[in-house]
DNA sequence: TTTAGGG
DNA sequence: CCCTAAA
């Protein structure tokens, strides 16, 4: 590689839209997510469960607009919310590379309605029951939930918009790489473009955007309440107490950007506008609803380590100019669409809740996501986020009235600083991927939102606006929003884990990865004199390229070599103090493999292997069936003869995918008797001869 | 490494 | 498909 000179973009800050992701790169473990219970997770897990059933109400399209009244097991239905009606003619999506039975098999009749229990935080669930076939599902459901938790919470402080983004909805068939379509611009919708660009495999995206500072002093102490988020959302509602001030400025509508990806994710033409909502309180897991040819969530997607990172640090405020490191990770990201249940889904969400939360917030409730402490920037960092009170009367605010309302209008918050090196002989295409794997980087590790008065950081998320004095008219000039960075909250157990690369952060922050949880207020003034923890490179070793099967976009993927990204967003000591760690990743486990569903050939292979040689030699198996499918592994023919005999087992009716004849499903079951008994003879006697399968 | 199973 | 305990 002949070396090239290299240009150094430096930004300031990158505008976005008021609004923030919640999606975050799923953690798999298991010890993680136990980590990530209650109400912390209120919002986000509402929301991220919301957004699996975005996913998962693609596939329970129906014909029939129509709503059904009267659905069983529910107590409390009431009709959901008008939608607008540019949200009930959505074209259907041009392409439906989804399974095409998906449709069929699961129109039930009118009388069924999909019930969906929605988890809010580990004591509220919303239960939404809407009709299968009651439309452009992803949108009812939307509106359902918006509908729900409105009610839920017993009052309209709260607003949660939620957007999916079905980036990509391809599914790739068995032996074939679907190449997406290239990514699109990232542009007019602000971080809504991300994109899997890099080697456009399949994907599938959510964007949960929402939102709201709407009715904050509510949210001071809405621990039982619906989530209030962070929105720039300027459509159409408008929350009872703040009064959302539209935005005059060019920033992007979110919602534009929005809503032509829901266009797509709708797969039918239903115009059913209506739908039922059901909410109750019971507290009970949400049931597995059979599902198929559901993604995963792959929100992660968003989340995808860029693989030109090599450098990823963070630096502390100007002020202090104390720097942290962070290191270059790898983040959790699969591709893979999945046909697993809605309890696998939610699963996976919680996993994703994990780092959401940890990332996002390090105590304290969801609901206050909107006080959480930020970091202390001065009030003109440009960072800062641009408070317009303009067009606000808060006058009428400090009138000290109990029920006065601070009437303010985000128009954007700031992303940090971001040191973006890259070849001058990169494409501008590659610089915009760039950029945006730097904010992806960036906010990988999860956002917080400082509020800045008067330059002062409030830190004191307890007290009421009043209080601070963000309430009084003449303040709210000085008043500012951050959105800042937040680092995982490495768990204790898990920080023996980490990875070369974790090292020299370890190094930095090892002494603060012991502070017990429950000394990690919010309000950290004593981490001033927190160790510094001086950024460094993670070798490159550490940190090697997720490359994909079918990179079929490596148009000038600059080598991680030869590129390296420094973002440099102004970490709060607070911050770094308090959730110092990223949990550790092993880089091998970072990518999932793409799914490859078996053909019927493969299976017909696999069968006659089976019967020959019996259900426990899977390596021979491999050996006589797929020596030479190098992706398939003895462990997914052992996998793939377990979903079969469970295929065979249950009703055709109930089977996804690409349907396999069911004469193989019978030698499936007949082997499979065959060899079981033979395993119990096994057993009961030493063996003997091999035995065979007759057939 | 391979099996066996749960996730 | 992932993850792992066991073998």
């Amino acid at each position: 590689m002949m070396l090239q000179k290299r240009l150094d973009y430096g930004f300031s800050g990158c505008q976005v839209p008021a609004m923030l992701y919640f999606p975050k790169s799923a953690k798999r473990k298991r010890s993680a997510r136990r980590k990530v219970e209650n109400k912390q997770l209120c919002a986000i897990d509402l929301l991220a469960t919301v957004a699996g059933e975005l996913l998962s109400e693609r596939e329970n399209c129906a014909p029939s607009p129509q709503c059904i009244d009267g659905a069983s097991g529910t107590t409390n239905t009431s009709k959901a919310s008008v939608k607008p009606d540019h949200l009930c003619q959505k074209e259907p999506l041009k392409t439906e590379p989804f399974d095409q039975h998906s449709c069929n098999d699961t129109v039930l009749g009118p009388e069924v309605a999909t019930k969906r229990q929605i988890s809010c935080g580990s004591t509220e669930h919303l239960h939404i029951l809407r009709p299968k076939d009651s439309g452009p599902a992803s949108l009812l459901v939307k509106y359902d939930i918006l509908d729900a938790i409105a009610r839920e919470s017993k009052t309209l402080n709260n607003r949660v918009d939620i957007s999916y983004s079905a980036a990509y909805a391809v599914a790739g068939r068995c032996g074939t790489e679907t190449n997406l379509p290239a990514s699109p611009e990232v542009e007019g919708d602000g971080l809504t473009g991300f994109q899997e660009s890099e080697n456009q495999m399949p994907g599938n995206g959510l964007d949960i955007n929402a939102v709201g500072i709407y009715g904050m002093e509510d949210s001071m102490d809405l621990d039982t309440k619906p989530p209030a988020l962070v929105s720039s959302d300027s459509s159409t509602e408008v929350p009872v107490c703040w009064n959302y001030l539209p935005s005059n400025s060019s920033l992007p509508k979110q919602e534009s950007g929005m809503e032509h990806v829901v266009d797509r994710d709708d797969d039918d033409n239903s115009s059913g506008c209506t739908h039922l909502s059901t909410i109750t309180n019971k507290a009970c897991r949400p049931r597995c609803i059979g599902n198929h040819r559901v993604r995963k969530l792959s929100t992660l997607k968003y989340w995808r380590a860029a693989p030109n990172i090599l450098k990823y640090s963070h630096i502390s405020d100007y002020d202090t100019e104390k720097k942290r490191s962070l290191h270059g990770k790898k983040i959790y990201y699969t591709r893979q669409r999945t046909q697993r249940s809605y309890c696998k889904r939610r699963k996976l969400f919680e996993r994703c809740l994990v780092s959401a939360s940890n990332g996002g917030m390090y105590s304290g409730d969801i609901p206050n996501l909107c006080e959480m402490g930020g970091i202390g920037t001065e009030a003109h960092d440009p960072r800062t986020a641009v408070l317009d009170t303009n067009d606000a009367s808060p006058s009428q605010a400090e009138q000290s009235s109990s029920y006065n309302s601070v009437k303010l209008r985000i128009k954007s918050f700031m992303v940090p600083e971001l040191f973006i090196e890259i070849p001058e002989t990169a494409t501008v295409g590659s610089l915009k991927q760039t950029v945006m794997e730097a904010v992806t980087a960036f906010l990988q590790g999860g956002m917080s939102i400082g509020v800045l008065l008067q330059g002062k950081k409030v830190r004191d998320d307890n007290k009421t606006l009043r209080q601070t004095g963000i309430s009084c008219s003449d303040k709210l000039d000085n008043l500012g929003f951050t959105l800042e960075p937040s680092l995982t909250q490495t768990p204790p157990p898990l920080t023996s884990l980490r990875g070369p690369h974790f090292l020299c952060l370890d190094d930095a922050v090892e002494p603060l990865a012991r502070i017990p949880p429950g000394a990690l207020s919010i309000d950290q003034e004593a981490t001033d004199s927190t160790p510094q923890a001086v950024l460094t490179s993670s070798p490159v070793s550490d940190h090697e390229p997720i490359h994909s099967p079918t990179d079929a976009s490596s148009l000038d993927q600059t080598p991680a070599d030869k590129l390296a990204l420094v973002a440099l967003p102004p970490v709060s000591i607070e911050a770094l103090a308090v959730v110092p760690l990223r949990k550790p990743r092993h880089p091998e486990h970072v990518q999932r493999r793409i799914r490859r569903p078996f053909s019927v050939a493969e299976v017909e292979a696999l069968v006659q292997a089976v019967e020959k040689l019996g259900t426990g030699r899977w390596r021979d198996v491999k050996l006589r069936a797929f020596d030479s499918a190098k992706h398939r592994t003895y462990v997914d023919l052992k996998d793939k003869w377990k979903t079969l005999v469970h295929t065979a087992r249950i009703s055709p009716q109930q089977r996804r995918g690409e349907p396999v004849p069911q004469e193989l499903l019978d030698r499936v079951l007949s082997a499979q008797a065959f060899w079981s008994q033979q395993q119990a003879k096994l057993h009961a006697k030493p063996p003997a001869a091999e035995p065979c399968l007759l057939l």
